[in-house]
DNA sequence: TATAAATACGAACGATCGTACGCTAAACTG
DNA sequence: CAGTTTAGCGTACGATCGTTCGTATTTATA
């Protein structure tokens, strides 16, 4: 898997990066992608700028490397806590959307989700980095649509003809609760599109048990 | 209301900035209102720089006036035609939703809705930008509220404690079908959301009637 | 008619941006 | 051991940013 001989320079550059982007992600969840400046991510982590930007080669690098590290953290936070509790089927749905709002009430990125920040920046303007978040939010609606499909296969569900469009209707409710969050300082959107992922599944006849336990914060964990 | 007296040199300011600030609604809902330069602007308009320095006193006062020009858009699109062409009611709303959906996909901003990409953009950077944001999206989910509001009121709609949640859940299916359309240079998320406002409101046992004119592209009109 | 206000311009300011160049030190490769 | 690669720094470059200043022009006001 990993590389047989580590390279000692490369494991200090990889370490600098590591240290780097770790701040990348939470500038960018606030200032945008755009707002992203060498200068400043140099200061912050206490290199050079220049040894900055000889790690990334270029700010669009850095912004593509910067959008790989939150996909990491997203990926950690939501879809790997989500498997490690939950089985497939409703139950899983549940877990997925319950660890998004946990992760964005959190503020694991300081300006809550990163995808939803970035994916808005980028949306009108072509380019690898758009591509790149284009993918990395594909990857989460069909990952979010495949647990769907198996709560289908389980019976939790009935065999919808389109599981894409459930998809869209809940990951709408959690993009929208991030943004009123951070807009109003408040809790409370997480509860509102806690209850109406509950009740939107409860109107396809899911078990209410496992459904019930999209949970907003407060009561979460 | 007007003034009495025109004054001249107000006058063609005030064409001046009107001017200016087509071009800036257009460029922020592409770049954001942090990517609006002075510079650029006055290029694109014909003045110099300092001519659009002073025109708007300063980079905020830019920022909020291009907000203001664009919350006129907004209205103007939306809410004014939505009441040209619909009864008070469960018609109301649906015009509502149907015209949001049409001002997104005509691309009434280069960038598609403006405030979408503006709330996004000031959501977790306090100032008075955000402030102005935040209370032109009050307004528009104010209004909505009340449209739905007065649909139960009309009998079209059951008695829910709360309008507030239903007010949520379908600018939610707003706003998430307008960033995707955008990302994937698609329709599709259009039709995606006029059916899930539209199963929502049905599940409500809204009268079906009007709520089948809640339309995606292509049929919209 | 004198004064004030508003539009508009050119020029310049200090700051910050991304990038490039030259260089050193350390680590790997033949 | 010689040669190459990588990390990292200092410096400098041209570009662009928001803002300020001085000045001219037009319009309104006293």
């Amino acid at each position: 898997m990993a590389q047989q001989h580590l390279d000692g320079r490369r494991v200090r550059g990889d370490e600098s990066r590591r240290v780097i982007l770790a701040r990348a992600i939470d500038t960018a969840s606030v200032d945008g992608l755009e707002g992203l400046t060498i200068g400043r991510l140099a200061d912050a982590s206490g290199h050079s700028k220049s040894g900055v930007a000889t790690l990334f080669g270029s700010k669009e690098q850095l912004q593509l490397a910067t959008v790989a590290a939150a996909r990491d953290v997203f990926i950690e936070r939501v879809v790997a806590r989500a498997r490690a509790r939950s089985e497939r089927g409703i139950t899983r749905v549940s877990a997925l959307i319950s660890h998004w709002l946990a992760y964005s009430d959190e503020r694991v990125f300081r300006g809550g989700c990163f995808f939803a920040a970035a994916s808005v920046e980028v949306d009108a303007r072509p380019g690898a980095v758009r591509d790149a978040i284009v993918a990395a939010m594909a990857e989460w609606e069909d990952y979010l649509t495949v647990s769907i499909e198996h709560a289908m296969t389980a019976g939790d569900l009935p065999d919808l003809d389109d599981a894409r469009q459930l998809t869209f209707e809940l990951v709408s409710f959690l993009e929208a609760a991030n943004t009123r969050s951070l807009l109003h300082s408040s809790t409370e959107p997480y509860h509102r599109a806690a209850a109406a992922a509950r009740s939107r599944l409860l109107s396809l006849g899911a078990d209410p048990a496992p459904v019930s336990e999209i949970v907003g914060p407060e009561t979460a964990r």
